[in-house]
DNA sequence: TTTATTTAGTTAATATGTTAATCATTAACA
DNA sequence: TGTTAATGATTAACATATTAACTAAATAAA
């Protein structure tokens, strides 16, 4: 049977321990966690956006997503601004104190990862990403959707 | 510049985000988080292990393996035993009822990774795992190393 | 329009992840 | 051998992850 270390999560997790680390250490040279920066990150590509939207760019669940927001807004760098026409959807803005951490991030991680660039070939990025793009695309099993509903029946 | 979506770390964190649940959802019909199941699934491995090799095998760092064998020990699946000859290693056994647990599971978690076996074709996991490799070798800023003490000169 | 359903965000409960600091033991050494 | 450094495990402080439940607001349906 294949070994545990060889099993794809494992190894997924391995490369992750391997490459995280250079850029955690770069996040916090700011007060930056990887969750924030990735929020921030994706408020730079957006003035403002729904925090919906902003759990799917940065691939962080709703739920933790708001203590990340929480964390963001107390540390004055982002606001969290209601929408008038739909009372539910509460948008997050950087404030101009966040929009400045992007000059300073950004040349740094654009370096990290030109250093991370240079460890694979062309042809090997290429192939590492076709495989992963593979398995995500790979068929979810359906959310537990409303049952479809048997009208009448009670049962 | 690269779109945040298609960087290194978004992509194994969504390949990962596609996979995962499949075995989560196996490991929580017996009571296991993943991570508990990777401990066990180390032990069945090795009848006891020192938590240091333990934390090395499933990637699970020493302060976060503290508390899943805490919980493991208290569901009554694991036990620490000490070590006579260095007292300082503590070693992790697992009990009857945890090692029931391995023809139990592992039936079902093999036949997960069999389906996940089947989106990708022989060489694109070979491509895949080649890719994830390189990036797992890529140095490491060696760790911050006691330093080279510099006897006498007391600076 | 009244009611049921859906949606966006949040809270709650529990389990981990991350980094730094501590404790008890050993190993090394002057 | 008394002191210092290195180890293995744990604790502390904080930030996330995960799943389920809940609230307010908007929509669809009766």
């Amino acid at each position: 049977m294949k070994r545990l270390s060889d099993s794809l999560p494992m190894m997924l997790y391995r490369t992750l321990d391997s490459v995280m680390p250079n850029f955690r250490r770069i996040f916090a040279q700011f007060g930056l966690t990887e969750q924030q920066w990735r929020v921030l990150r994706a408020l730079w590509e957006n003035n403002s956006l729904p925090l919906l939207y902003l759990s799917k760019a940065t691939l962080i669940s709703s739920p933790s997503l708001v203590g990340v927001v929480d964390r963001l807004e107390r540390d004055g760098l982002v606001v969290r601004e209601r929408t008038a026409t739909d009372r539910r959807i509460v948008k997050v803005r950087a404030t101009a104190q966040g929009m400045a951490l992007e000059d300073q991030v950004t040349p740094l991680v654009d370096q990290a990862y030109a250093v991370l660039n240079q460890h694979l070939s062309e042809s090997d990025w290429h192939n590492l990403y076709k495989g992963l793009d593979s398995l995500i695309q790979q068929p979810q099993p359906k959310e537990k959707r409303a049952q479809a509903k048997t009208k009448g029946a009670g049962r």
